[in-house]
DNA sequence: TTGATAGTTCGGCAGGGGCCGAAGGATCAT
DNA sequence: ATGATCCTTCGGCCCCTGCCGAACTATCAA
């Protein structure tokens, strides 16, 4: 019963105009401050607040105090995928224009403040794909990766610190993440943070200054056939 | 603005408890009469009524008369997966009870009425996959998949109508539908219909008698090995 | 024709929730 | 400290909408 009620109670928060133009901004994946939030869905600044923190409580962003400044981001890619199918019933096509600026000047960003410690987009896809095709990692239910024998060698190889991840106290890990643009899932958790710990040690790939963008680098592209196997 | 409007719209229609209940109910892929939906989610008939209009208006639901009986079924598969991905940020693991009774009853049922005439559930993921590995699809997008060269000769070799299927007018060509239960795109489209087209006309899967459900025959298990170079 | 069933439309009630003004912390700049 | 900025909480207004009773249409069964 609190099961079908759970579904109207998130629809119910993304049907409200006011909310709804929040969460198309912030579709951008990037986090963006109250005053920004409530200028953009044309109310009060204290009508946002009470909107934020209502979709705050239902999970729907994440909030980050900095200075007087608060930031609200969508608390997670399914949330993203939520409104992204939404937007597809209703008809829409391209994503929002505050949106789509943001994508066509970063093209490479894919959704990646909340997948923030492992590879998304293309390259995490690339990744996962690699080691699911060489046998190394298998889907575990839906949620889950299980690391075979064979993966557990592989990566201590490469470098990637998988005792550590294993240790990783309560967190998951090896989770399947839905990637927002590429539909797929890819390895995040402890395990998605190690290997892309390993990318980023080893100059495989490098984070763009304040950007969530990441970038292969050209030994990273020519490790990802070498090692992987893959191409992109 | 309108286009914010739309999302929020869409949104609250799926945002009331009752609304959500019917919603919820036909996610059985079936249709549904007024007073069942009515009687699940709790209220009159006269107010039901009310709520089925607003969703047949708003392209959520699509209505078919048939006696003095009225029969209400989601619009589309876009409304499925909203709904779907909804459900999925609710945190519910499992559809609900209603549907997965349904879903027990005939486990390889994965919403096949409004993903009719292409292979759905773990055929056509395999399927999309197998296509994706050997290099003869390629996401396009977020929304399609381009057949390559290689692709195109493939489909030819083992009899998918693949002109007949890119001359199919307005129709997309190759959508990426993303699977309710398995969560991953397969191929859906004039030419996921054409793939399916194939797999019938020679035998590799059948629909079985008065159901949704597509069973793969032991050629067609052994067609998937020996053509795609996937195992089911 | 008469009655029963399925569904819709209409009207009025009542509650929920969105909105803003006012006021109150928190943080930063000077 | 003083003011400015950012954000929140509180209180009250008001509209929107979900709800049902009643009445009406359409189909089916005698």
């Amino acid at each position: 019963m609190t099961t079908i009620n759970a579904l109207s109670e998130v629809a119910a928060l993304m049907g409200d105009p006011a909310r709804a133009a929040m969460l198309s901004l912030l579709m951008d994946g990037r986090a963006h401050t109250a005053s920004e939030l409530a200028l953009t869905a044309g109310i009060t600044a204290q009508t946002a607040s009470g909107h934020l923190a209502r979709m705050v409580a239902g999970n729907l962003l994440a909030a980050r105090a900095q200075g007087r400044n608060r930031f609200y981001r969508l608390a997670s890619s399914e949330v993203a995928h939520a409104i992204e199918s939404l937007m597809n019933v209703a008809g829409m096509r391209a994503p929002p224009a505050s949106a789509s600026a943001a994508w066509r000047r970063d093209p490479d960003l894919r959704f990646c403040r909340t997948c923030y410690d492992h590879l998304a987009g293309q390259v995490g896809i690339a990744v996962t794909d690699a080691l699911t095709r060489a046998g190394h990692i298998e889907p575990e239910g839906t949620r889950d990766w299980k690391l075979t024998d064979g993966g557990d060698l592989f990566c201590q190889r490469i470098g990637v610190d998988v005792d550590g991840a294993r240790r990783a106290g309560s967190r998951h890990f090896a989770r399947q993440c839905l990637d927002w643009s590429e539909r797929r899932p890819h390895i995040s958790g402890a395990l998605g943070a190690a290997i892309a710990d390993t990318f980023f040690r080893r100059g495989w790939a490098e984070r763009l200054r304040r950007s969530r963008t990441v970038r292969l680098t050209d030994s990273g592209r020519r490790a990802l056939g070498s090692q992987f196997g893959a191409t992109l």
